[in-house]
RNA sequence: GGCCCUAUGGAGAAGCGGCUUAACUCAUCGCCCUCUCAAGGCGACAUCCACGGGUUCGAAUCCCGUUAGGGUCACCA
């Protein structure tokens, strides 16, 4: 008769290592009473996707408040949909959010006392903590096929039963430990389940920081916990991991709720104290299809990737503030009481996190993201505008890297004033909002028809534009520039204010808005821009004369 | 389908039994301003808090039920 040491020694002949030698290796961490140790375990299958940024700030900032550590844990456990260099790359990424783990794995190397944090390097971890439950009996080889486990659920489904692997279910269960034996040495195949004691029917207490507390019903299943290509599953490695990585608060997302149970019993099982959880709302959009909210998609929905936000130039700041709204319900009116400034100063905490999982608003991200952009001072803007351009841009950077000094000033218009001008919300959209600073963009720009107002004639367009640049001098103050312009205006029939025009707006051709919008869309190309005195200085007065004479010469 | 989570305006929300004619922020729309746009200023925007019952002198706030939305039921995490 084989005993379940015995069955142990048979499946894990080459671990000798113990659970107490593990305690050992791997100790209590001193830290100051109420510190908290979080951690981010992201799979490297791909791109940083925008749920997991909102899930990795919110640790970094529960352990920073605290005293505590924040650490990454890669999980490379499905190394079928594991993606080259995905690693690295997440860990990059964090960093331009500036999340920056205290310990684990960092990218290029890992560090801290309670590695490897690569859960593919901690293989012989596992083996040592499956191999205990063995002999305790709470766990035991499977060799059911996949085409046997497909059987089960069809019957299963045929019943109405709840589907899995237990009690009557679980057919390798109650094999004897000398049949085992026997089909391991034949060399079958097998996964380790662990051997549930739980029953559906009964209900457990469970407490979670955002969610309170709540009723669950017990695991009854019989998880795998040790899979056909050696590694564990989630479930267990989660539970090795955080236990022996002493983390004292699992943040993770809401998807996480149903399969507590299992962990909590797998806590039980192994004779652990489990950690804190707290399980964070996703974040959701509306299917353009069905017209329902629904997780935030990496295949549908751009905004699922960080990258995203990367490519089109935003601010990282910007999206770091609008997920801290998310997270925080406080969180809007501190920030806007603090000017946007020092956001490390407030104090995350789960109990003001909205328990539903909210749309993802692009509008207020980018009111955050021009806030950011306003409040930038000349010299931050050149470097970041060139750091981006120089990675996704190189137009952009080619435009800025004639004349950086240029690019400044461009960007400094009006940004000395008490109420800074915010019309910048990302690096991306950059060349069509001030291309028409240089010369060659904008002659291209004259390729096209310019969207004057078509309450203006090509006459008094004429007109206006070659009265503009016969009297109107750019070698005064902008005040005395405005009253010039307002004279030339007044005496070419444009009303000087708005009271009078619209007392009798037939009396005139346009308002003396008019004047300055055609101005502007002659030496700009656009209907918008920065301040015209300013935009006109920039040009000097050679080259707006230039610009009047070629929309003149277009016109006629 | 089972189980769990959630439910206040276009979006994020405050509200914790009377102080609410439901804060605040974004968006939208008006108006104002010595130039467009933006900013800024002012104002508008929930016949009432998913629905139905109940408790109470009194409920968005407490209880019950219903509905809707989301999540989850793998040798994926």
């Amino acid at each position: 008769m084989v005993s379940n040491k015995e069955l142990a020694n048979i499946i894990f002949p080459d671990i000798k290592e113990t659970i107490e030698d593990l305690e050992k290796r791997y100790p209590a961490r001193k830290l100051k009473e109420g510190a908290e140790v979080t951690r981010f375990a992201p799979s490297p299958t791909g791109f940083l996707h925008t749920g997991s940024l909102f899930t990795s700030m919110i640790c970094r900032k529960v352990a920073s408040q605290t005293g505590g550590i924040f650490y990454v844990r890669l999980e490379d456990t499905d190394t079928k949909r594991e993606i080259q260099g995905s690693g690295e790359q997440l860990l990059s990424q964090l960093k331009i959010f500036n999340v920056v783990p205290d310990e684990g794995y960092l990218g290029d190397h890992e560090e801290g006392k309670y590695g490897p944090y690569v859960q593919s390097k901690r293989a012989d971890i596992y083996k040592v903590a499956i191999k205990y439950l063995i002999e305790q009996g709470r766990a035991y080889p499977c060799f059911c096929t996949p085409e046997e486990l497909d059987e089960i659920r069809k019957e299963q489904e045929k019943n109405k039963l709840n589907p899995g692997y237990y009690g009557e279910f679980a057919r390798c269960r109650n094999l004897s430990n000398d049949e085992v034996k026997e089909r391991i040495q034949n060399g079958e195949s097998f996964v380790i389940r662990f051997k549930s004691n739980g029953n559906h029917l009964n209900k457990i207490m469970v407490h979670d920081l955002v969610h309170g507390d709540f009723e669950i019903a017990q695991n009854d299943q019989d998880i795998v916990i040790y899979k056909g290509d050696g590694l564990p599953t989630y479930h267990f490695a989660h539970c090795v991991d955080d236990h022996f990585m002493r983390t004292t608060t699992v943040i993770r997302g809401e998807e996480w709720i149903s399969s507590l149970p299992i962990h909590v019993e797998l806590f039980e099982a192994m004779g652990w104290k489990a950690p804190k959880y707290a399980h964070l709302p996703v974040i959701m959009k509306i299917d353009a299809e069905t017209g329902n909210k629904r997780k935030l998609s990496k295949r549908k929905d751009n905004e699922a990737a960080v990258s995203f936000f990367l490519e089109d130039g935003y601010p990282a700041e910007a999206l770091i503030m609008y997920l801290m709204t998310i997270a925080n319900t406080n969180f809007e009116e501190w920030i806007l009481n603090n000017k946007f400034e020092n956001m490390q100063d407030f104090t995350f905490s789960f109990d003001k996190m909205c328990l539903d999982g909210a749309l993802f608003d692009t509008g207020k991200m980018n009111f955050f993201a021009r806030e950011i952009l306003g409040k930038m001072n000349k010299q931050e803007i050149v470097e970041r505008a060139l750091a981006y351009s120089k990675q996704y841009k190189p137009e952009l950077f080619e435009l800025i890297n004639r004349d950086p000094a240029y690019f400044g000033e461009i960007m400094n218009i009006e940004k000395d004033k008490e109420n800074p001008r915010k019309d910048y919300e990302k690096f991306g959209d950059l060349i069509e909002r001030i291309g028409f600073f240089y010369k060659d963009n904008y002659d291209v720009l004259l390729e096209n028809p310019l969207p004057f107002n078509e309450k203006a004639t090509k006459e008094n367009i004429i007109e206006i534009l070659e009265a503009l640049k016969e009297g109107l001098s750019l070698e005064q103050d902008e005040q005395s520039w405005f009253n010039n312009m307002k004279e030339i205006g007044v005496a070419h029939g444009y009303a000087g204010n708005r009271q009078e025009y619209k007392a009798n707006p037939e009396a005139y051709k346009g308002l003396i808005g008019d004047v300055a919008e055609i101005l502007r869309i002659t030496l700009s190309g656009r209907k918008n821009s920065p301040n015209l005195y300013y935009v006109m200085r920039i040009l000097g007065k050679e080259e707006c004369d230039r610009r009047i004479d070629k929309v003149v010469s277009l016109l006629k």
